[in-house]
DNA sequence: GTCTATATGTTGATAGAC
DNA sequence: GTCTATCAACATATAGAC
């Protein structure tokens, strides 16, 4: 409710976020093909070159909208860490959330993997996904032999694949429609999980 | 060598396939947006207008594309079964060759999830996909509790959910470099897959 | 089966006014 | 910070000639 913006300024009090919202929404409804700066623009009620003011082009808009993607899912990891007791327990439920991510914001899911990227071009990116898995990383650790991070770091990226490929298969109608498939999958997900920390010696 | 058609040909004896072609080397070069039809009509040497002839529409040649892609798939996961003997193996050997299938065939393998292909208009490319799996399936079944068909669906989803996640996650650059990050990756999402299978009571 | 030509639409991005 | 106006480029798809 504070509108006590200039009345030089026009109808946003912020243009970034609210092309960031219709960028998830074209998003949504065509995947990330079915989006362009120009449509994206005209669902704000701007004109075509405003967006060019706040962000140098259409690969910095889509950026902005993964690093949008990478702070929900940090939230998310965060929850269900803190809900947790166990190590292993804390990874599945992690698993899970992404899953769960993945089909309750799947627009915010596409433009992490399917937006095509340049991760080294986009630096504010890159640090916001390593900021993602740094809690994760934390608790692998405890799991790990040793404690060290060689194995920890192993077993992210075993966690992180195998919640990607669950999150993918959803997505794709292996789990049957929704919702009941977001649930089944999420199940499946940390099923999976366990199964895998438990026969984990074989990682090593 | 068989040059035998008509002169009034053009200089394509399988025009399909020469756009085809030329749709992979496109999505090689710029992913599945750098794709056009016209882009591939002009480097396979034709007009803007002959693909049509072929291809109702640019989403048919996509589909044409993961229809080549699947049958691809099948030959390398069928030689993956032939070089293995026990069921555990045989499953391992497919994870890793669908991870190598990814990296080496690329193109191939964004067609088949990058492209936002709807599978429900397009049955061909689902039987095709179908048929990918089926083999798959029949070894799971060796698995499964009772050799029954629902643990064996449990298991199939979860390898393949574990497959592309490694897939995902190597063209991601979570393994490192190539070529030694091919070789790494294969490994581990083997290893990974004995681990599942091999702590897979939980799974059922 | 392929061509030429074309209709029709969209895009990304910029220049300059306010 | 947003507007209007505009550019060149490119897209999909069709009609009709050969």
């Amino acid at each position: 409710m504070e509108k006590v913006r200039s009345r030089t300024s026009y109808h946003h009090g912020d243009l970034p976020a609210a092309l960031i919202d219709a960028t998830f929404a074209l998003i949504e409804e065509n995947g990330v093909h079915g989006f362009s700066v120009a449509e994206a623009a005209r669902r704000t009620g701007v004109s075509i070159s405003a967006p060019y003011r706040h962000f140098a082009d259409r690969e910095e808009l889509l950026a902005a909208c993964a690093i949008a993607a990478c702070e929900e899912l940090q939230r998310r990891f965060g929850e269900a860490l803190a809900q947790r007791q166990s190590p292993a327990d804390q990874l599945s439920a992690v698993a899970a959330a992404y899953v769960r991510f993945a089909a309750e914001r799947r627009p915010m899911f596409e433009s992490l993997y399917g937006a095509g990227l340049d991760k080294s071009r986009h630096p504010q990116l890159a640090d916001a996904g390593a900021a993602v898995l740094m809690p994760v990383a934390e608790v692998a650790r405890k799991l790990a032999p040793g404690g060290g991070g060689e194995a920890a770091g192993i077993l992210v990226v075993a966690l992180t694949s195998l919640a990607q490929g669950y999150a993918t298969m959803l997505l794709e109608g292996s789990f049957g429609e929704p919702p009941a498939a977001v649930d089944l999958a999420c199940e499946r997900v940390a099923a999976a999980t366990a199964a895998l920390l438990r026969g984990r010696s074989l990682l090593f």
